[in-house]
DNA sequence: GGATGGTTACTCGGATAGGAGGTGTCCGAGTTCTAAGGG
DNA sequence: CCCTTAGAACTCGGACACCTCCTATCCGAGTAACCATCC
């Protein structure tokens, strides 16, 4: 029933990519400065989010994460699973067949009833995930949270986000 | 999202001593043997459960675990709970307040909305939980499994169960 | 024959080692920006 | 003054130790049954 602690680093950055303006990056160290992560770890956790095709990576020198898809089209069910493997939580070790004088395999004809309850429970789980979207909890968060917190929320993501494929080159200015 | 091994064990012990007779008991002993479980390491969940008000222990010879309760009243998130611990899966470890310059604590004082979020997709997965009833799965059971695993549990409990306050003293003869 | 005391064996309960997976860190491959040099 | 080219710095990516918690085990406290003894 524990989830990694890497989940919420992982929501945390999501949202602040998603507060970054169209395809601009967000460098993996201004992540993890911003939340006092280290940067290393939260790389780890970055790369999976990129392999399960949330994020896109970008290398090299005004390198970064960005989201590779819109926030609406990303729940906290995608980002859990990314970070914590599409397993089950409740993983059914077919006990009730051990034990002494065990019943050919004949005898199970239909899967174990605990396992199949432990298991529309988490469907219930992972339904409620889905329902929760990225876009929901950026927008609740910037007109819910203290103005003060969204100040410092986007100037963040203004200071750190870099543009890409720069038409003109205006861009350097922006660096701190 | 990974659920102790134990739990798995946990509940088929339930089921099973749902399936004993009015206050017998069975000893932990003849639930490892079942099962095929290090009695040892059984015991450590059993007593947990018992703990949690959910089973009842007698000492001594003839002693054993029984439900506390009917099973009818017994729900898988109260076993889930016993084994796995009160505490959600998800942890808010406060990231957004980390960082540079970090802002006053008055300047949240709303709980987090990731926070919130995650945790209103874990009240889904414990009302979902908290639906399925014990007396439930042991029907299921009963109608829905393969007539020679029914046998086999029902034996089972025959010949390991242990009668509390015996009036006649016939027991000796149902030890194996 | 019945009651009684001691012994015994069985049970649960808590405290104690071992191992897998998450946590944290490091170094290497790749790419782009920068700047110097030449035309 | 513009183009080319080599260097360098910054990025992500994967491989490597450390540590916490789950897994597994042992021994001790307590209780009821059993049996021999006494009345």
């Amino acid at each position: 029933m524990k989830l990694n602690e890497g989940v919420e680093a992982a929501i945390h950055c999501a949202a602040a990519l998603a507060g970054a303006d169209g395809d601009a990056t967000l460098p993996a160290s201004a992540l993890a400065t911003q939340f006092g992560l280290s940067p290393s770890y939260l790389l780890k956790h970055l790369q999976a989010l990129s392999a399960a095709g949330i994020l896109e990576s970008v290398p090299g020198p005004a390198g970064g994460y960005r989201l590779a898809r819109p926030a609406d089209r990303i729940t906290l069910f995608d980002i859990v699973v990314a970070v914590e493997g599409p397993q089950p939580g409740f993983r059914c070790m077919e006990i009730r067949r051990r034990g002494p004088a065990p019943l050919p395999a004949s005898a199970y004809p239909k899967p174990c009833g605990i396992n199949a309850a432990m298991l529309r429970a988490e469907a219930a789980y992972r339904a409620a995930l889905r329902r929760e979207k990225l876009s929901d909890i950026v927008d609740e968060f910037v007109v819910g949270a203290d103005p003060r917190v969204v100040e410092r929320a986007c100037a963040f993501a203004a200071r750190n986000q870099r543009p890409q494929k720069p038409s003109n080159n205006q861009r350097g200015k922006e660096r701190r």
